[in-house]
RNA sequence: GGGUCUAUGGCGCAGCCAGGUAGCGCACCGGACUUUUAAUCCGGUUGUCAAGGGUCCGAAUCCCUUUAGACCCGCCA
């Protein structure tokens, strides 16, 4: 790769701004302004995934504009569909009655919000505005109550049945040959899915259904039989998502949009509707694996194993996420919280690289890694390099001081030379990786093994730490009771290394046991005589 | 039935998506430092980068075939 093959800042997002740019070129598309949009989901807690979907088309949006382009994300929250399961942890608010009703017609159980369904969205659009992801806000039920889509419905019904066979053709499912791509909202019991959609009235835009019995998942949904006519350009039902997207693409003129594999099939779909049914020319597009648990299944939003983006902020920063989301696209990723302190450590180094600490011979590579830097702060760098703590060398520090931790940590990192003075981000940075030690400190107390004469040397020991007096030098004390009680001080120090810390290694002890206090340590060591 | 991803030294992984001498962590081994160590320093496993083929001056990286595993779709969204 040469210097002027590189597009924009080396990234793969750069890479994908110039293939859409391309494509509009030869499409022959007015370019100014190009859109991009994100599904939300409304249904379900938001995990990282959803929010990924989002942070990326805002990459995509960032990559065009630092182009030369006009561009615009779109959030579009799809609090129309109805609600099929429960989620995971929220059993108690009586949600059994709402299955199949639209989430913007579900109250809020937490009663903050106006809907179920805008409660969903806000945590997903409360984790955009903290890691700093701008966008436009919309709503299918705003949507659909302005007719917004009313033309491409209308176009969509009319050619039901063709799009039924191509369906049917493209991805097998052969539904869509006997029922409209349209779910009506039963006017008599709020459902969707219940109602099946029979007929289209073209002259009067209306879609005459029946509601009866379903199936949802493995639960049957009882319809209440009520036969009605739903107005297309209201908010009285919607498309079926494998001709939503395009009826929303050619209504809003999206030319990029990310997409999960879970919904190959559907953009499939819809990207042949959208070219040969709307005329309107698909957006572009890209895939992208989900997010696996270490297990490897897949995050659900119902299930309880949920990453969100408000858990993450509790343990790492949002550049750590925005890092997690922009360093690659492709492949699976067995994802969660112990990825965390890898970041945290990977973003420095990219900052030594871009302000040139760190050395990189390949001339592709540097300007990638800078590249990286750019859009992981969303291509508004700082001037000058943040003071870097290693994130892993404050967790350890937190295990160990658990209270007045903030200046204790800040004082150690001082004594360490790690830090010249306090700064609030390093107290930041103390509470996040405080919170990290705290959820995820699984040390329990370690097994270790002690012959009798160690555990006469460490009874010594203890006495001698809990004595009023201070110690003045309980390095040397504790060799002194090592060494007069025939016990290796090499093997002493580590058997107290793995009491105390659970390694074999550590710091110097002697200050470090009067760091942690003489009498804490004096009682953990007890248990062991 | 359809589709996607993954396969790299003992283990875990990065690098691949814009081709340019194969890396990191852990583990283990050898050496240096006569307890006084902030995760000490030096060296080590010569990795057929799953197998086979192709493109190229050059392939872990791109293309095709094969194998194995994982995941997604075939309700709905």
């Amino acid at each position: 790769m040469t210097e002027q093959d590189i597009i924009g800042k080396g990234t793969w997002i750069d890479k994908l701004a110039s293939e859409l740019l391309e494509r509009e070129k030869s499409l022959g598309r007015n370019t100014d302004l190009l859109r991009v949009e994100s599904g939300l989901g409304a249904s379900g807690i938001p995990h990282i995934g959803s929010l990924g979907d989002a942070v990326r088309a805002y990459g995509v949006k960032l990559a065009l504009e630092n182009l030369g382009y006009k561009s615009e994300l779109i959030a579009y929250s799809d609090d129309l569909d109805g609600l099929r399961k429960i989620p995971e942890g929220m059993q108690e608010f009586g949600l059994e009655e709402h299955i199949a009703k639209p989430v913007s017609l579900i109250p809020d159980p937490y009663g903050c919000h106006d809907s179920y369904g805008m409660h969903m969205s806000s945590i997903l659009l409360e984790g955009l505005d903290r890691v700093g992801i701008k966008y436009e806000f919309r709503r299918a039920v705003d949507t659909y109550k302005q007719g917004l889509l009313k033309d491409q419905i209308h176009t969509i019904l009319q050619n039901s049945s063709k799009i039924g066979e191509k369906i049917s053709e493209l991805v097998g499912q052969e539904k869509y040959q006997k029922y409209l791509p349209y779910f009506p909202v039963c006017a008599n019991c709020n459902r969707l899915y219940t109602a099946e959609a029979s007929e289209y009235i073209t002259d009067e835009k209306k879609v005459k259904y029946t509601c009866h019995d379903t199936e949802i998942g493995s639960k049957m949904v009882k319809g209440c039989g009520h036969i009605g006519e739903a107005d297309i350009g209201k908010d009285l039902g919607k498309l079926a998502w494998k001709v939503e997207f395009a009826a929303r693409w050619a209504a809003f003129d999206i030319r990029f949009e990310a997409y999960g594999k879970d919904i190959m099939d559907s953009v499939k779909v819809n990207d042949w509707v959208a070219d040969e049914i709307l005329g309107f020319p698909h957006p572009h597009h890209v895939k992208y694996e989900m997010f696996l648990d270490k297990g490897g299944k897949k995050i659900s939003k119902s299930l309880g194993n949920v990453i969100t983006a408000q858990k993450w902020l509790e343990f790492g920063t949002p550049k750590s996420i925005l890092l997690l989301l922009y360093k690659r696209i492709t492949g699976a990723r067995e994802l969660g919280f112990d990825d965390i302190p890898s970041l945290m450590a990977e973003y420095n180094e990219l900052e030594d690289i871009y302000f040139g600490r760190i050395k990189i011979d390949n001339q592709a590579k540097l300007i990638k890694s800078k590249g990286l830097y750019e859009y992981v702060n969303l291509l508004n760098p700082p001037k000058q390099s943040s003071t870097h703590v290693n994130y892993r060398l404050v967790i350890e520090l937190a295990k160990i001081f658990k209270e007045n931790r903030t200046e204790r940590v800040t004082k150690k990192l001082l004594d360490y030379g790690v830090i010249k003075n306090p700064e609030p981000e390093i107290e930041k940075l103390i509470e996040l990786a405080g919170n990290y030690s705290d959820a995820f400190d699984t040390q329990e107390k370690t097994q270790v093994d002690l012959d009798d004469t160690v555990k006469k040397a460490l009874k010594l020991l203890v006495d001698a730490l809990s004595g009023d007096e201070e110690l003045e030098d309980i390095q040397n004390t504790i060799y002194q009771i090592a060494k007069s009680n025939d016990v290796q001080p090499k093997d002493f120090f580590k058997i107290l290394y793995q009491i105390i810390l659970g390694t074999s290694r550590g710091p110097k002890i002697g200050p470090f046991i009067s760091d942690i206090g003489r009498k804490q340590v004096a009682k953990t060591l007890s248990e062991y005589t």
